[in-house]
DNA sequence: TGCTAGTTGAAAAACTTTTTCAATTAGAAT
DNA sequence: ATTCTAATTGAAAAAGTTTTTCAACTAGCA
């Protein structure tokens, strides 16, 4: 798993000069790893027990790198913090719990035909879109149907700033 | 007009014991007055026109009020950014042109269906989204067809931070 | 006119993210 | 294996935005 996850990897980043490095590596399991949606600094919280010299800077670097190549994808919160997620086969949004932080992917195509109206109505080309939805998955929903016991967070409730 | 604003919103706060300062009367008259969203930075600035004594942290108290109790709408930035714009009635999202700034209002109802068939399809009660789409409008479309030039570029190209 | 809760501004704090730069290292060539 | 070089790293500092604190101030009501 861990191998697949370096061999795939040091395949793109040989196409664009780039070095596979243990930091990188390192950085790239856990967010394999993760069934969540993790912030920089968590992630280098993390990778740290695996690769102890490793600066946030270098979190913060990879992470810009591993979504330019697609590997990752930024996700975004109200608060302007952003969380990283592994990325799935072609798609392109996520539906996070609010309560637990597991995340559903959807298809970018779902959001397609609203995008056509707009450009019909409004005559603007569009070419960038940003869709965060947030809400309570199955499990937490059923866990405290009245929204009041949390039972299980695994994220943190306010500011991961 | 300022007057419309003034009394529209001395209503508003009323019913929730706030009071109408003129801190707040210049920010949303600043905003109210612009053809497109604002930073808080750019806020602050065309405020103390007006009032030279406002401090930035008072725009951001402002803000939040604002947008609680909705006179004003914040516009999220993939860099994490936030800009502000006034509201429209009964409107949610914006359609922002990535060249000169000008911003299109579109109804929350254009999500609902993707949002019910997401709903449908996961499980999940979605109560939160935040949709920000981009591109070039109209005017800048035909004016740089290549989107090289740029002529009228009103908004700050890059990190507004 | 006075009272009081709500508001303000300045300074400092809290955070996230970026920049700088000398030292290090992966990967290709030898 | 060894060498070479461009890419990468980490520490520290900088750059930004946003929040907190707290004494002074003020809008709105009695």
């Amino acid at each position: 798993m861990a191998t697949l996850v370096s061999s795939g990897m040091r395949d793109g980043l040989r196409e664009h000069r780039r070095k596979l490095t243990r930091p990188r590596q390192a950085i790239l399991e856990i967010i394999a790893a993760a069934d969540h949606h993790l912030t920089p600094a968590e992630i280098h919280k993390r990778a740290r027990k695996k690769y102890p010299h490793l600066g946030l800077v270098t979190v913060y670097r990879t992470l810009d790198l591993l979504t330019e190549y697609g590997y990752v994808q930024r996700v975004h919160f109200s608060d302007g913090c952003h969380s990283y997620i592994a990325t799935g086969q072609g798609h392109a949004h996520h539906l996070v719990c609010s309560n637990c932080g597991r995340a559903e992917e959807f298809e970018d195509c779902d959001l397609a035909p609203l995008i056509a109206s707009l450009q019909r109505k409004t005559g603007y080309e569009i070419n960038v879109h940003m869709l965060e939805l947030m809400g309570r998955c199955p499990d937490c929903s059923s866990r405290s149907p009245r929204g009041v016991t949390q039972i299980r967070r695994t994220v943190p409730p306010r500011n991961h700033k």
